[in-house]
RNA sequence: GGAUGGAUUCCCGAGUGGCCAAAGGGGACAGACUGUAAAUCUGCUGCAAAUUGCUUCGGUGGUUCGAAUCCACCUCCAUCCA
């Protein structure tokens, strides 16, 4: 199967501007493709994760990747569909999430020997003279069009500054530059980013006479439509002191039914054969596809040697309410008063709850265990024997473990 | 620059002098049921030394025994006009 067919079959494409001569670009090995992030974090997370894949598979096809970083785009932050106004990064932050992501992305792709290539497009966007960029790129773009276009449109309603507004024009010029620099024919994106990869491949074919390319990848959805990738506390990151290798793991051990398949099809290199296999798979089956998905994607991100510890504490913890290798919390001298703690000054030191007030609520409604027997009595106090060995197991909830020992 | 409307807890949103830690909904969290899923039902959702105390309704000051609520000034947002 070609390339374009698997990406296809993955349900990776979303649109695209011209699917024959695409299809022809990637197939063969033609493409020099680029797909941008915005260094909005110091770590990249599982959206971005969909692009890297993305990138590796064409890269493996024989396509050549550029990874473009945004640090001249981030000075002014995508308004894409946002609902508010992204709050303005410092330089120096800008500057500090770029590198960031280089050293993760270079665990992804093959950089060596001019197989992919990683540009900032600080270097370019930054010496712009504003008036000369009027004349040149400004005179190409149409307000109404610009007006019209999908992305913009809850900002219609909320308000959309002449800064932000100018995002795709930034952009559009990325496109300009790399295709005139290093040939680049074809860009990748999130499906937000459709209007903004079309006024790139506009501004080429207006300024230059010549065709460029743009496909969007499939945003991945949850069966409720939200982005995935997003927990209440934030995103599921691949820095793995930002998210654990184990809550990764977790957190698509967790995915719901109707989203595994998709997950597998579209995240794992698993062949399609073999997926197609388990598309079958009902009920409870399903769990274990989602122990694959976890399992696959852990080992992708963080390695097989973390994929496999995790999903060993996974089973054990899950199994029997113990396992070697959890999370765990160390209490010092400070936190015992006469030589004593109570479960609501455990469990906040633990990290299990973020308050006292929080834990004692925990607690009355019987979320709390230790040691795999329920506690419900709020003034239950313990001493420092009683973490002596191998600590006491806390859980609060379902999935909340933590190991608490004494220093 | 002018006119009008607005800012309430994680979000939406009620509240127009005491009965307000503030209705209702959503979300989150916890329990039951399950398959570490979904749906459903129940509880819960400012903080704490917890039948009590303390801090919250954009900001600062004021009126009052008492202010989310009234007054003054300021900040920000939306809509219309320029």
């Amino acid at each position: 199967m070609k390339i374009y067919d698997e990406l296809k079959a993955r349900g990776l494409i979303a649109q695209v501007t011209d699917e024959t001569l695409i299809a022809d670009l990637v197939n063969n090995g033609k493409a020099t493709f680029y797909i941008g992030f915005d260094p909005t974090a110091d770590s990249l997370h599982v959206g971005h994760f969909m692009a890297l894949c993305l990138m590796k598979r064409l890269q493996m096809a024989g396509n050549k990747p550029i990874a473009l970083i945004g640090g001249g785009t981030g000075m002014i932050g995508d308004p894409s569909g946002r609902s508010d106004m992204r709050q303005m990064m410092t330089k120096e932050t800008i500057q500090h999430n770029c590198d960031c992501f280089k050293e993760q992305m270079s665990r992804f792709i093959d950089f060596s020997e001019g197989k992919a290539l990683m540009v900032n497009n600080a270097d370019w966007l930054l010496d712009l003279n504003y008036i000369e960029v009027l004349r040149e790129v400004g005179a190409h773009f149409s307000v109404n069009r610009m007006l019209a276009a999908e992305c913009y449109k809850q900002r219609m309603e909320k308000g959309l500054s002449f800064l932000e507004f100018n995002y795709m024009i930034m952009q559009a010029y990325d496109f300009y530059a790399l295709f005139q620099k290093y040939g680049c024919n074809l860009q990748f994106g999130g499906d937000d980013q459709w209007s903004n990869m079309l006024a790139g491949t506009e501004l080429i074919r207006r300024k230059l006479g010549k065709d460029a390319s743009a496909m969007t990848i499939t945003l991945l959805l949850n069966s409720e439509g939200k982005k995935m990738g997003k927990t209440q506390s934030g995103a599921v990151w691949l820095d793995p002191n930002k998210t654990s290798p184990f809550d990764f793991y977790q957190y698509w051990r967790n995915v719901g039914d109707d989203d595994v398949l998709k997950c597998i099809r579209m995240l794992t290199f698993l062949p399609l054969e073999q997926i197609d296999e388990m598309d079958k798979w009902e009920g409870s089956q399903l769990n274990q596809a989602k122990e694959i998905l976890a399992y696959e994607l852990t080992s992708l991100v963080h390695g097989e040697e973390e994929a496999k510890r995790a999903q060993e504490s996974a089973r054990a913890l899950f199994s029997q309410g113990n396992a070697a290798d959890m999370p765990t919390a160390e209490l010092g001298d400070a936190d015992f008063k006469d030589g004593k703690i109570d479960i609501l000054g455990v469990l906040v030191a633990g990290g299990l709850t973020p308050t006292r007030s929080e834990a004692r609520r925990a607690v009355q409604q019987g979320g709390v265990s230790v040691d795999g027997e329920k506690e419900t009595d709020i003034y239950k106090t313990y001493v420092k024997e009683d973490f002596a060995g191998d600590g006491k197991v806390f859980k609060r909830g379902k999935k909340n473990f933590r190991k608490v020992v004494v220093k």
